[in-house]
DNA sequence: TGTACATCAGTGAACGCGCGTTCACTGATGTAC
DNA sequence: TGTACATCAGTGAACGCGCGTTCACTGATGTAC
């Protein structure tokens, strides 16, 4: 398949990357619960072992995972147009797109005092989101506003990967137009 | 301590309540992950086999629990004053209140399917956000007004429970005040 | 260019753990006659 | 009121499992001279 000089070699080369490939894997197939240092190690065709030389323990595993997800969100929403629609859908294509991933983000799984990164990368989501409530509302007070369309975009995200919720409440319209309609009846108000 | 009689025999006798209390407490303590049938046993003061008599595996214990959660929030909605922002209130608080029940009611640790009274029980939160919503804005859709509200809550219910995010977003008001102002705003609209 | 040696990234065996679940059992309870 | 018996709600030992982590190791790599 791959360089089979490196498929020969005691050494892996690229184990990092590939474990947390290997872990993203799991946390797509069962969460967060259903990652474990050994598995991975399965999977990335190693010993159950080699893990530690890259990681101190499971949960720095655990938050690498979380970091790359903040990283990708935060991405998207900076190259996203702006208008708080957009950040909506955004948002929440992410979060129906990985759900175990988003879970983990925003879970109580992780300490993340521990990991400054998580912090620093969940902060930067914030100052998107609330530059662009400001520019939709200026006169609104900005912590509020932006908490409030925080909390909209991250409910509707989880009600709507709550596929009984979903369907229930969907009345068949697709995760864009409910987000698009939820958002617009947001900024117009009730 | 207790009925004395009771403490003698070698029925226990209220076993099934008992064990969901302790079952609680663990939920209190660590979230669901916490929760292990052996666990629950040695709190109840019991041996590790005998819940079985009263729940036929783990995850029938964690329905029950999240059930109890449903019934708990539905009944206190359902005695909260008409209005949005009371009912809004209501949810945070519970959320706020046992996080970890929170997270099991809306988590996807349970299949629901196996466990139509869990269906049930968010069919009537729905229902009794439905009618709030409605009487609020009669003229909206009530579907996607519905959803919306609940979005809303739901999604600040979760952030308030980071206290990372709770704190830096919070600004010293306190999760009432909050909750208030978010759900004010969303009345009014951007 | 060659060699010695430190360092790094893997291996494989072993540890102790707690878990869910099953089994065969026993003491307590309730009910039919 | 008493007795036989079915049923129920516990007990305790045992199963097999996968896990995180530690240990002593070895092969590969890179660097100083």
């Amino acid at each position: 398949m791959s360089t089979p000089s490196q498929s020969q070699s005691y050494h892996h080369g690229e184990l990092k990357p590939a474990l947390l490939t290997a872990a993203a894997e799991l946390l797509g197939e069962g969460g967060a619960q259903a990652i474990s240092l050994r598995e991975v190690a399965r999977r990335a065709g190693v010993s159950h072992n080699a893990p530690y030389r890259h990681f101190p323990d499971r949960d720095s595993l655990l938050a690498a995972l979380a970091a790359e997800g903040f990283v990708e969100l935060a991405g998207r929403m900076a190259g996203t147009a702006e208008g708080l629609a957009a950040l909506g859908q955004c948002y929440v294509h992410f979060a129906l797109e990985q759900p175990g991933r988003f879970a983990l983000m925003f879970g109580a799984t992780l300490d993340k005092a521990r990991y400054p990164e998580l912090q620093q990368a969940a902060q930067a989501l914030h100052q998107r989101l609330a530059q662009a409530v400001h520019a939709a509302a200026p006169e609104r007070d900005p912590l509020v506003a932006t908490l409030a369309a925080w909390s909209l975009v991250h409910g509707l995200a989880h009600l709507l990967q709550d596929r009984q919720l979903g369907e229930r409440m969907g009345a068949g319209l697709s995760a864009e137009e409910l987000s698009a309609r939820v958002t617009a009846l947001f900024v117009e108000g009730l």
